[in-house]
DNA sequence: AGAACCATGTAATGCGTTACATGATTTC
DNA sequence: GAAATCATGTAACGCATTACATGGTTCT
C-alpha cells in the first residue's frame, strides 16, 4: 500500500486537495510515483475514515468547491513507522526488454523505431530533470537539510534516464551495425 | 496484458509447463518481468481458452504428471501484431525514492542502513548479469541472431544495476558528508 | 528427520487502468 | 466556438499479491 505513503509524504510537506495531488504527482514524486486522480481520491476517502488524514471543505468564487486535505497525527506516526520500515528491493517491469528479447521475431524496421521513440524520450526527460536540478538545487553542495531529499531523488532520475539513453545508443548501433 | 506476452516469447523459443515459465521468469526473462507460479497458471489457462497455446499432458515417473504447452499458430499470430505495436513509454516505481524524498522526516541511520542494502542488492545483481554475459555471449562482436535478443536485454540490466550503484553510492556519500 | 525440489492449483483481497459522468470558468 | 483548467467522483474490469492446499521425491 504503496500510495498511501506516498500520498502522506505530499501532504507532510504541504496540505492539498485531491486534485493538487494528481498534479504534484505528474512532477516530484511522479519521478518515481504516477498516480491517476481516480485512484487518488479513492485513496484519499480511505485515508480518511482511517484517520490518517482530515478534509475541510473550502468554498472558491469562480471555482468549484474542494477538499483540502491535511496529515494527521495518526498519519504522521504512520509515515514514521513506514519510514522506518527495511525497503524491499524493487521489481523492474520493462515491456521494451521483453519485445527486444524477441529480436528476431520482429521486423527489424519497427523496432528501429520504437528504440528511437524511447530514445527521445529518456532524452526529454533527462534534460527536464536537469533544468529541474538546476534551478531548484544550483549549489549541491550547500543544501538546506529540508532540501536534500529532492536533490537525491532528482540525481536519481537523472541517473536513470542517462542510463536508459546509453542502453538505447547501444541497441541502435547493434541494429546499424548489422546489416 | 504483457505477463501473456511474455509467455509468448518464451514459449516461442522453447514449449514448457507452467513450473518451467515461472523459474525462467526467475532468470532471463525475469530480469524485466516478474511473475508467481499462481499467476502464470491462470494466464496459461486463459490463453488455452483463447488457442493462444496448446497443452499436452506428460506423465513422468517419480515426478508429478505435467503439462507442458506450446505456443499456437494462433498464438504467433498475437505475439507478431503485439511486436508490431508501438511501445508506451515505462513508468518507474521506486519506493526507495518516496522514503529518500521525506529524508527530512527520517531517522538517518536506518536510512542508511536502507540504502546500504539496495547498494549491496545492485552489486549482486550487476556481478551476476556480468557473469551470464560473459559466459553466454564472450563475443558480442560476432552474435548469432537470435542471440541479439538475449544479449541486449542482459546488458540493459548490467546498465540499470550500474546506475542504481552510482546512485546509491552518492545518497551515502551526502549522508556521511552531512555529519 | 527436515529441507528443498517438482508440480499444480483455489480464494480472497487489493492495486491500477479505462471508461463514463458532470459542470463552471478561463483562454485562444 | 472550442479547448483547456479546475474539481470531484462512480463503475467495471483486469492485473498482482498473499494465503491456503496437496503430495510425492530427493538430498543433506
Amino acid at each position: 500500500m504503496a500510495l498511501e505513503h506516498a500520498i502522506l509524504v505530499s501532504l507532510a510537506e504541504r496540505s492539498a486537495s485531491g486534485y493538487d495531488l494528481a498534479r504534484r504527482f505528474d512532477a516530484s514524486i511522479g519521478q518515481f510515483w504516477k498516480a491517476s486522480h481516480q485512484q487518488i481520491y479513492k485513496t484519499l476517502s480511505r485515508m480518511e475514515s482511517a484517520g490518517q488524514v482530515s478534509v475541510e471543505v473550502v468554498a472558491q468564487d469562480g471555482r468549484p468547491d474542494k477538499k483540502v486535505y491535511a496529515i494527521t497525527r495518526a498519519g504522521h506516526a504512520e509515515l514514521a513507522g513506514w519510514l522506518a520500515t527495511p525497503t524491499a528491493p524493487e521489481v523492474y517491469r520493462s515491456e521494451l526488454a521483453v519485445k527486444l528479447r524477441a529480436l528476431h521475431l520482429a521486423d527489424r524496421d519497427v523496432v528501429v523505431a520504437d528504440v528511437r521513440a524511447r530514445r527521445e524520450h529518456h532524452r526529454e526527460r533527462l534534460a527536464y530533470y536537469e533544468a529541474s536540478r538546476e534551478r531548484y538545487y544550483p549549489d549541491a553542495e550547500h543544501l538546506a537539510p529540508e532540501d536534500r531529499g529532492g536533490y537525491i531523488v532528482l540525481r536519481g532520475g537523472v541517473l536513470i534516464e542517462e542510463a536508459g539513453l546509453a542502453w538505447c545508443d547501444e541497441i541502435l548501433a547493434q541494429l546499424e551495425a548489422e546489416r
